[in-house]
DNA sequence: AAGCCCGCTGAT
DNA sequence: TCAGCGGGCTTG
């Protein structure tokens, strides 16, 4: 008998177990197991789920202490060779648990769920009478039930004296959903002869066997059977057990569709998309991980040359994935690439349920389809001969996870690019300064579409400056410009977008006569006014409330909500153009799924005038009527405290302009600003990227920021002030003391937001060119002092190029 | 992470 | 003397 010894990381995200544990494989699974299979396995005292991630003969642990695999969960094993290999390069280079990274590569119904069930070993009558009425009738109970009720105590006793036994269990998610069917006989004279056995008064019952009888061996829906002979479910079922037809089980997949596929042809290329297309094709006809910025313009045919180049994969027989920065808030993008490639696209995004995410998961696995369009999660997507990535809008923030595994889709593209030796885009109008920096440099390929498409041209730009407006006396939010330009637009029947810049800037309640803001009690952060529901919530921690009717401070009645949000420019819009027809896309209006897509769709065809909306309307909007795009705010977001602010800005009001006048009617955008002569805001007006990187970059040198320096942001977290603060000196002596002389560290200092989940938090900013200590020097870290920190109930979190400091 | 063992404390 | 608890250790 040969000896089969799995090695498993177990599905517990702590230090000391972050490694493979040996696990002997019984016979049984000989044959079953494999590499990247997932098994149910005794850790401990429990039984947990882990990963087989090798597979070998024999064991340096001694046999009194390996114990067997319990089960093995899969039929296909579900992480591949590559995955395995990324998983370990992710750990190292994010710094996370090996089993964080893997869980990561997978759809979330593949993750287990822990429960834990008291057996009953004897009888009912033996156990204390205050546990009896949780067991049900085979012997078993849930053990939450008995925490509820405050009972461990008495289980506890009931265990040592042998009453009960208390299992813990692997649930796995029901995943694979199953329809009911029915399948005829086959055997058509088996169907005669049951047919004459049937009785006479049973009429409608020889009526269905004689329909069946005609149809040997077909498989039916059980309702399309009832449809077709105008029988109940009753006589079907009689049938059934006659030995008619019988019942199968069929898989499945759940359709996250809602609308038809129309297929689109492609379009014919201009000069410069031609150029872009045939650099990556030629790539990938040589086989190189070859990674090109394809920056283009608002409206120059990006999506294309995206198009074009899949074709090239599909002819090829490989596979591409295409990532979006959140692919619910842009329908119409993937509409894009399910019309032009149909059933061979799966979609990946936030919208779905667990099992639909799980459904399009499956089919990439099984090969079913041949591109992935989907948000950030998706460039695990589990190919197998991967020829192309690209990532649309390369410079959102949305690619980059902001909890552990804390990677940048970016780097998990360039690493599959090599390990699948084929090429990535990375496409924007408005590249991230890093980018457009190592296109410089001759590390990626940079490829520029300068026309539009079809030759439309830039919309005008104009910038408005608010406070000539103030000293006009003219305090609405609207300046005579905008508004004139949004009536005339009403009366030639076009659409407006109107985009309100709320980053880091919403409706808050105020106190009028102490200046008292209302927080949230868990953290250092002003409550969010909901009108809808008339509360204030926090959107960090969830905490929600009743508006005050009385300041808490000093119970004024002068308390008040501030601040604009979308709400308040809808009534002030109603009030200026009581005749036009609005539609409002805020955090509000989309809480459903779906709605995004329903209020597109309805602004698409013409159903409102005005679009009125924040950051989620930026994108991928593309309608030939819309040909006024107002900027209400576009200072926000340039005065937060942090060093993208700017990049941000400029990124967002060139985003916002592209969506006026795409198609044949030329576009006008007004931007309203206090700050008109900001260079993010000048610059942005014609579009002027190069010179905005220019300008950025020399802000950029001048403060040590990226790309010139590199980020790591190390945070230290405790209920306590002073803990947090100590921890966060100590953590930050440590790093002085052991990094180069060259490496500077900021800090410690209070995190942006000092208190989250009524912890307090400080953190140090570490800036450096090349350090190859740094990797080395934080783990030793984290040995040194992970058991002091755990007993001490301080958390230290790790961030290699955070994407918000 | 979480159960278990072992040693310490304190009341019997 | 032993229950009750907390820290440290182990998990294959």
């Amino acid at each position: 008998m040969t000896l089969v010894v799995a090695q498993v990381i177990v599905d517990v995200a702590a230090y000391p177990v972050d490694r493979p544990f040996d696990y002997l494989v019984p016979e049984e699974w000989h044959a079953l197991i494999e590499v990247g299979s997932r098994v149910k396995v005794p850790f401990g005292p429990r039984n947990v789920l882990g990963f087989v991630v090798a597979l070998q003969h024999d064991t340096e642990v001694p046999m009194n202490k390996i114990k067997p695999v319990t089960q093995v969960l899969d039929i296909e094993p579900v992480l591949t060779e590559e995955m395995l290999e990324m998983a370990k390069w992710l750990k190292q280079q994010t710094i996370c648990y090996e089993i964080d990274a893997l869980q990561a590569m997978l759809p979330s119904a593949l993750r287990a769920k822990y429960e834990k069930i008291v057996h009953l070993c004897g009888e009912i009558e033996d156990v204390p009478k205050p546990l009896q009425p949780f067991f049900n009738r085979n012997g078993k109970a849930d053990f939450k039930n008995f925490e509820k009720a405050g009972l461990l105590h008495e289980l506890k006793a009931a265990v040592k004296d042998g009453f009960v036994t208390i299992e813990n269990s692997v649930k796995q998610q029901g995943a694979v959903k199953e329809i009911r069917k029915v399948q005829i006989n086959q055997d058509r004279k088996k169907l005669e002869k049951i047919e004459s056995e049937i009785s006479k008064r049973a009429q409608k019952q020889k009526q269905l066997v004689q329909w069946m009888a005609e149809r040997p061996g077909q498989v039916f829906l059980p309702d399309e059977v009832c449809s077709e002979t105008g029988v109940t479910m009753a006589v079907l079922q009689v049938v059934i057990e006659k030995g008619a037809a019988a019942f199968i089980k069929e898989e499945v997949y759940r359709d996250p569709f809602t609308k038809d596929i129309v297929k689109t042809d492609f379009l014919k290329l201009t000069d410069e998309q031609e150029t872009a297309l045939s650099a990556i094709t030629g790539a990938m006809d040589a086989q190189v991980a070859e990674t090109f910025l394809l920056q283009g313009i608002t409206g120059s045919g990006k999506t294309e040359v995206y198009l074009q180049a899949i074709q090239h994969t599909l002819q090829e027989g490989k596979e591409s994935i295409v990532l979006v920065p959140e692919i619910s808030l842009t329908p119409q993008m993937t509409e894009r690439f399910r019309s032009r490639f149909g059933e061979l696209v799966a979609v990946m995004h936030s919208g779905l349920s667990v099992g639909e995410k799980y459904d399009e998961w499956r089919k990439v696995q099984q090969g079913k389809v041949k591109v992935v369009v989907g948000a950030r999660s998706a460039i695990f997507a589990p190919f197998g001969n991967l020829g192309l990535i690209i990532l649309d809008e390369e410079h959102e923030s949305t690619y980059k996870q902001e909890d552990s595994p804390r990677y940048h889709a970016r780097d998990v593209a360039i690493w599959r690019s090599e390990y699948h030796k084929c090429p990535v885009i990375l496409g924007s109008a408005t590249p991230s300064l890093e980018s457009f920096a190592r296109a410089k440099k001759g590390v990626y390929t940079l490829l520029t579409l300068k026309k539009r498409a079809m030759n439309q041209n830039l919309p005008t730009v104009h910038i408005v400056d608010m406070r000539e407006e103030l000293k006009l006396g003219n305090r609405s939010m609207f300046s005579i410009q905008l508004a004139d330009a949004i009536r005339e637009r009403l009366a030639k029947k076009e659409q407006t977008v109107l985009f309100l810049n709320r980053r880091g800037y919403s409706s808050f309640v105020l106190c009028r006569d102490c200046g008292t803001v209302v927080e949230c009690p868990n953290c250092d952060i002003s409550l969010t006014y909901h009108r809808f529901s008339e509360k204030l919530k926090c959107h960090y921690c969830g905490h929600e409330e009743y508006v005050p009717e009385v300041c808490p401070e000093c119970a004024s009645d002068h308390i008040r909500f501030f601040g604009t949000g979308t709400q308040k420019v809808e009534e002030e819009l109603h009030k200026l153009f009581p005749e036009a027809r609005v539609l409002r896309m805020d955090v509000d209006t989309t809480n459903k799924k779906g709605a995004h897509e329903t209020i597109l769709d309805a602004f698409g065809r013409g159903e409102a005038d005005i679009l009125l909306g924040t950051q989620m309307i930026a994108k991928g909007l593309d309608f030939p009527n819309i040909t006024l795009v107002g900027v209400l705010s576009a200072d926000t977001s340039l005065h937060l405290p942090d060093y993208r602010s700017a990049e941000r800005t400029f990124q967002l009001l060139t985003q916002v302009s592209g969506r006026a006048g795409r198609h044949e009617k030329a576009g006008e955008v007004f931007v309203q600003t206090y700050t008109p002569e900001h260079y993010a805001i000048e610059l942005s007006k014609e579009q002027l990227y190069e010179p905005f990187y220019e300008r950025e970059m020399y802000v950029r040198r001048q403060a040590n920021y990226p790309p010139y320096y590199y980020l790591a942001l190390i945070q230290v977290s405790h209920e306590d002030v002073m803990m947090a603060a100590e921890y966060a000196a100590r953590a930050s002596e440590y790093l002085r003391a052991n990094l180069s002389f060259n490496v500077s560290i900021i800090g410690p200092t209070t995190a942006s937001i000092s208190r989250l989940q009524n912890r307090y938090r400080y953190q140090c900013l570490i800036k450096y060119k090349v350090e190859p200590k740094l990797i080395p020097v934080l783990l030793q870290l984290i040995k040194l002092y992970r058991s002091e920190w755990i007993k001490k109930g301080i958390q230290l979190t790790i961030d290699l190029d955070p994407s918000m400091i």
